[in-house]
DNA sequence: AAAGCGGTACTTTTT
DNA sequence: GTACCGCTTT
């Protein structure tokens, strides 16, 4: 019997030993989720199970790389490296490369990314003549999303009665038009999107008895981490593969679905026991991350939400201490509030950066906290935002990479054909997209011969035209003879990208050529992986393993999670939202903008389910805190442009109470932000706080009273403001009032800011002092 | 081709 | 408040 089971708890090895039939794990937050199915896929192995007969899914690559790595420890890396495992995207696409023809599909098929789809209907939906407001690309990027998870195709969808009369009443009718060239052109430029490498593995498992028997045959074993996020299509999938044999483990917790939003269905989860009446059910319920306290919180939480699967969390770890609920006056004060709290953490109780998290609603919320930090010198790193893969000039020179490998590929080559400039505009481009649309031919075959289809163009025109193609065609030629970097770095040399970045010396353009760079290292990095695990990439044998090529095949798959370092290798605070922390655990947690409307949203207000799923995001949220909570609110809130007055979150009142202590900060009260060195010297002047930098409310009963932090700061009556007077803001500093203008509600006065310049304030809402007459 | 201007829309996000 | 888009100007 393999020894290392012994690291197991009781439930957890119960799960673990059953590797026949179905079962399903119900994992709770810290429960040893990853380690069951880590020790499951390892138990397995040493039992003498294959790896390549193993199949295991994952929600990110970042997660299936790390139990990969955790397998390898445990029972050797030549084994663990044989396991299928990743995302249900890579998995497939790789299956789809190596059935590509029974689709129609190219092996060597481009992988469209959310950026360039949009791109594509954006394109389709201008070629229409549609209007650009009603058929905004993400909008219908998401209609046909939904579609295609939910395997709708585009015949179904213009077929579909329901669907047809919706998009009507939604006065936008021709949704299902768009879909289909949609489909056209993704299949003329042998492209996927993400949806795609989904959908098809559906239909080539349907069409193709032999294929779905072949894999059925090979997938002995299969595993599905965070079932709960499971779509249709993916649920569809893993039913067909594992429709003969049965061995399937699902591990998930429905408590912990959060991503309903774009698909994931919480159903497949409830629903096991239907597809596989004969299951085994094991439930891990002891948590071993966080303290007594917030098990107990959690717990309190979830239990508002009306579906689930029953189960009670608990914990032998500590007491702990109570969560901290603290009211701040702005986001500003919240945020100072929170870098304080951090700093004073550190330094009394000897802590590493990398044990704080700051969480949030919305990516909009790290700005505020960002300066904070700052401020304080305290390192941070923020997850999330625009990933490296999407900058630019990085989607740019893959473009180049794109077309290189597949002349098909019509969104990269519209993208480079006039990137460094060489003299092809619009107007040609056009003429050219015209004529492939008449002959019925894809772009990239009027470009190499012009004039063969009639496109008239003067000479000088026709020559770079022919560079281009030339150009293109050179790289096309060494794809197998160089390696991707040697390859990568001439395509970005000959192309003229690196001159371009290179002659200006903006910070934007610097940073653009740095990013460049940092690709082209990527592709180093690539190859000298390559030499020295061999057998890690899949290729067939007359490819090199080093090739541009096996790079690009991956790469619309990767994300920033895979590239960015750990915030605990680097000793930095972690900011993300509370999505991206889903999985993660740090001892010292701050729950930041739990207020009404922003969490939960505002945007799901509407409908109980997604009230639900915020409510599941809540938890999420709480339950990644291992030592300490701290969970802060604002009186107001700088929102697009003028404050709005905050509300706590219903989520805070839905708090056990004698789990959480309220309150404020008083050091807080006139720290003031985005200001100058000076006002904030005046504006903070005594310390005096307890250890963490908070001072208890008095208890008063159920809420905290309202704090009259805004004694200096306040509404004024506009009849008591004149021209010329100097006034302070809480945001901006100080300034001269030069207009008074609007009556009643619309009352306006415009200031001169130092370092803000000209803002016009809302006197409704505007907080100010008034600091002389003038 | 790049810079400037005005209008607009604005969750969450991995693949 | 600001990022982003499309349009116009230089």
């Amino acid at each position: 019997m393999a020894d290392f089971l012994e690291q197991l708890n009781e439930s957890q090895r119960n799960a673990v030993k059953e590797t026949e039939g179905a079962v399903m794990v119900i994992a709770g937050a810290g429960s040893g989720k990853t380690r069951v199915l880590t020790y499951r896929v390892a138990y397995l192995l040493t039992k003498g199970v294959s790896p390549f007969s193993v199949l295991a899914l994952t929600f990110t690559n970042k997660a299936a790389r790390e139990m990969k790595d955790r397998i390898g420890s445990l029972i050797g890396f030549s084994k663990a490296q044989n396991l299928w495992m990743g995302t249900f995207h890579s998995v497939f696409a790789r299956i789809l490369r190596a059935e590509a023809e029974k689709l129609g599909f190219n092996s060597n098929f481009t992988i469209y990314d959310t950026a360039d789809s949009k791109r594509l209907l954006k394109k389709i939906i201008k070629e229409q003549e549609l209007d650009e407001k009603a058929y905004h690309p993400g909008f219908v990027l998401n209609r046909i999303s939904n579609a295609k998870n939910n395997l709708i195709s585009a015949n179904d969808y213009n077929e579909d009665f329901e669907i047809q009369l919706h998009d009507q009443q939604a006065n936008k009718p021709k949704i299902g038009v768009i879909y289909s060239i949609y489909q056209n052109r993704l299949a003329k430029a042998s492209a996927m999107d993400f949806d795609d490498l989904l959908f098809f593995t559906n239909v080539l498992l349907r069409d193709y008895p032999e294929v779905l028997y072949k894999y059925q045959k090979k997938f002995k074993y299969i595993l599905v981490d965070e079932y709960q996020d499971t779509n249709y299509s993916q649920y569809l999938i893993v039913k067909k593969l594992a429709a003969d044999n049965h061995n399937l483990c699902i591990v998930g917790d429905d408590a912990q679905s959060i991503y309903g939003f774009r698909g994931a269905n919480i159903a497949n989860i409830l629903n096991f026991k239907k597809d596989y009446p004969e299951y085994k059910l094991f439930k891990l319920e002891q948590n071993y991350r966080s303290t007594q306290l917030i098990v107990k919180a959690a717990n309190g939480i979830i239990k508002n939400n009306k579906e689930q699967i029953f189960k009670e969390i608990w914990t032998s770890n500590d007491f702990g201490e109570k969560i901290h609920v603290v009211k701040l006056s702005s986001e500003a004060e919240e945020a100072s509030m929170v870098a304080d709290s951090i700093f004073s953490h550190k330094m009394n109780n000897q802590l590493a950066n990398s044990d704080f998290a700051i969480l949030y609603r919305t990516n909009v919320q790290s700005r505020a906290l960002e300066e904070a930090l700052r401020k304080k010198n305290i390192p941070y790193q923020i997850y999330g935002g625009l990933s490296f893969y999407q900058r630019k000039e990085v989607k740019d020179l893959l473009a180049y990479f794109r077309l290189v490998i597949n002349h098909h590929d019509e969104d990269a080559l519209t993208r480079i054909i006039n990137f460094p400039a060489r003299g092809i505009g619009q107007t040609t481009l056009n003429k050219l997209i015209v004529a492939a649309d008449k002959n019925n031919v894809v772009l990239w075959e009027v470009i190499q011969n012009p004039i063969g289809f009639k496109v008239s163009l003067h000479s000088g025109l026709i020559k770079r035209l022919d560079a281009f193609v030339n150009m293109i065609k050179s790289f096309r030629v060494q794809l197998n003879k160089l390696n991707a970097y040697e390859l990568g770095k001439k395509i970005a040399k000959e192309s003229g990208m690196l001159k371009h970045y290179f002659e200006e010396d903006s910070p934007e353009a610097i940073n653009r050529k740095e990013n460049v760079e940092e690709l082209i290292n990527g592709l180093s990095e690539f190859c000298a992986k390559v030499k020295e695990n061999p057998e890690e990439t899949n290729i067939s044998e007359s490819e090199n393993p080093e090739s541009l090529e096996v790079f690009m095949r991956d790469v619309a798959l990767l994300t920033d999670l895979d590239t960015k370092e750990d915030a605990k290798d680097t000793n930095k605070v972690s900011l993300m939202t509370i999505h991206s922390a889903k999985g993660l655990e740090f001892p010292y947690v701050y729950l930041v903008g739990v207020e009404e409307n922003l969490f939960p949203s505002i945007l799901s207000a509407g409908s109980n389910s997604e009230l639900e799923e915020e409510r599941r995001l809540f938890y999420v949220a709480v339950t990644r805190a291992m030592k300490s909570l701290t969970i802060s609110y604002c009186d107001t809130r700088f929102k697009y442009g003028n404050f709005n007055f905050c509300e706590p979150s219903r989520f805070i009142d839905e708090l056990n109470q004698d789990c959480i202590e309220e309150s404020f900060t008083l050091e807080h009260k006139r720290s003031v932000h985005g200001e100058k060195e000076k006002n904030i010297i005046a504006g903070s002047t005594k310390k005096k706080s307890s250890a963490d930098g908070l001072t208890p409310l008095k208890k008063t009963g159920k809420k905290p009273v309202k704090q009259d932090n805004n004694s200096e700061f306040r509404i004024f009556d506009p009849s008591a403001l004149q021209v010329n007077m100097v006034i302070q803001h809480q945001r901006f500093g100080e300034g001269k009032i030069i207009e008074i203008g609007g009556s009643n509600d619309n009352a306006q006065a415009t200031v001169v800011f130092t370092g803000f310049g000209k803002k016009k304030l809302l006197l409704k809402y505007a907080r100010i002092k008034i600091k002389h007459t003038g």
